[in-house]
DNA sequence: ATTAAATTAAAACAAGTGTTTGAAATGGTT
DNA sequence: AACCATTTCAAACACTTGTTTTAATTTAAT
């Protein structure tokens, strides 16, 4: 039975955690929301810093292929694809973990909002070791759909946008509610995907100037 | 000579904060750095949470004044500019801060990113609060760039460039450094800043797309 | 020089943190 | 049923945190 512990430790930790964010989180506000003892996250996990990548892990192991899968659909159908189908090949593997589990998109990428900015730069790693192949593979589709940028301005310009999304992620939830209170129209993470992609694209596809 | 003691205090505060975040720094390791003792912190500014907002007032109290008279400077020479124009009259007000403090633009717009993500929407509201004027000019001048663009689409837009832009800076120390290794160019804060400017612009100002 | 106020200093406080311990309970296997 | 490994539990541990206290010291004004 020790899967069950362990799932109920984790599905209450990454609701936390994408709330408050990790440091702020306590092992026991995880176990009393779970309904499990204390030590039962040393147990499992080990530490809480193994538990915040067991966190992680879960949602990367099934995003990261899936965007994989998407963009090899994509360069197989469009050889030379535009900015916007490059990063609208991110909206299926996101979507597709609100059928994972209730809410996944909004936890996953609030999650690695955090991670983003706590972290200071072990998530970066960690991903970039694990899942290199995959984020090389749309570092290229970038290159295809903007040959003329120079190979630091794609650097600099990839990582705008995964601020961009990772800083409104984090913050969704406030933002949320401030757009529903100001423009009375409800909406959600999926609604805030399909303004970013516009946004991420022309900002990735922008005319270099000179400085 | 309380005035030595409060400044020694905020100088090393806002280094650390920037560095490793507002939670993540201790009032002990802000008193050793300024060289004072541990209970000054709270006889000048009364508790942790008041210091943070101080560190912060410092600089908006520059900063967004000098981005109020850049815009009142672009308007009245340009009646209708482009986003680029728009964004462009954050530069120099950013620079400004470089004359104030040391690396006090890097120092800054760190903080901003800590405190926007961080904060969970206190900073925001702190900001609006205090210099609401100064903001709904930019958003007035953002609806002159692009007077296409509903309302809904300008919120999101302007906070995704924010998002952008904090985020980048948060990380800047990180990015710098690999950008460094692998394109073997020197760069620094004010370089990023000129790399953002096109990328913001050009997402702020995207056409709006059918969902 | 005396006095009162402002500031600094060392120490303790109360509360919260992640982690470890050792015994109790539970599980499945023979 | 008896055994052993796995898991749970309550308690304590060691440590860090922001804050407060009380006394010592410095500063400025009379």
């Amino acid at each position: 039975m020790s899967v069950k512990t362990k799932t109920e430790i984790l599905d209450a930790a990454e609701i936390l955690f994408a709330e408050h964010g990790f440091a702020d989180t306590s092992l026991r506000s995880i176990t009393s929301h779970a309904g499990v003892n204390l030590a039962s996250v040393n147990y499992h996990f080990g530490s809480k810093k193994m538990l915040i990548q067991e966190v992680l892990r879960r949602y990367l192991d099934t995003f990261i292929p899936a965007v994989g899968n998407e963009l090899q659909m994509l360069l197989q159908a469009t050889p030379q694809p535009n900015m916007q189908q490059v990063f609208r090949s991110l909206i299926q593997p996101l979507l597709l973990l609100n059928k994972t589990r209730p809410d996944g998109t909004a936890i996953f990428v609030r999650l690695l909002g955090r991670g983003y900015s706590e972290s200071q730069g072990h998530l970066r790693k960690y991903i970039m070791f694990h899942y290199g192949d995959v984020l090389k593979g749309f570092v290229e589709a970038v290159v295809l759909a903007a040959p003329e940028l120079e190979p630091s301005d794609i650097f600099w310009r990839l990582h705008f946008a995964i601020g961009t999304f990772v800083f409104t992620m984090a913050s969704s939830k406030a933002l949320l509610e401030i757009a529903e209170a100001d423009y009375q129209q409800a909406e959600d993470i999926e609604g805030i995907i399909h303004r970013l992609i516009p946004y991420i694209s022309a900002g990735a596809a922008a005319p270099t100037v000179n400085i």
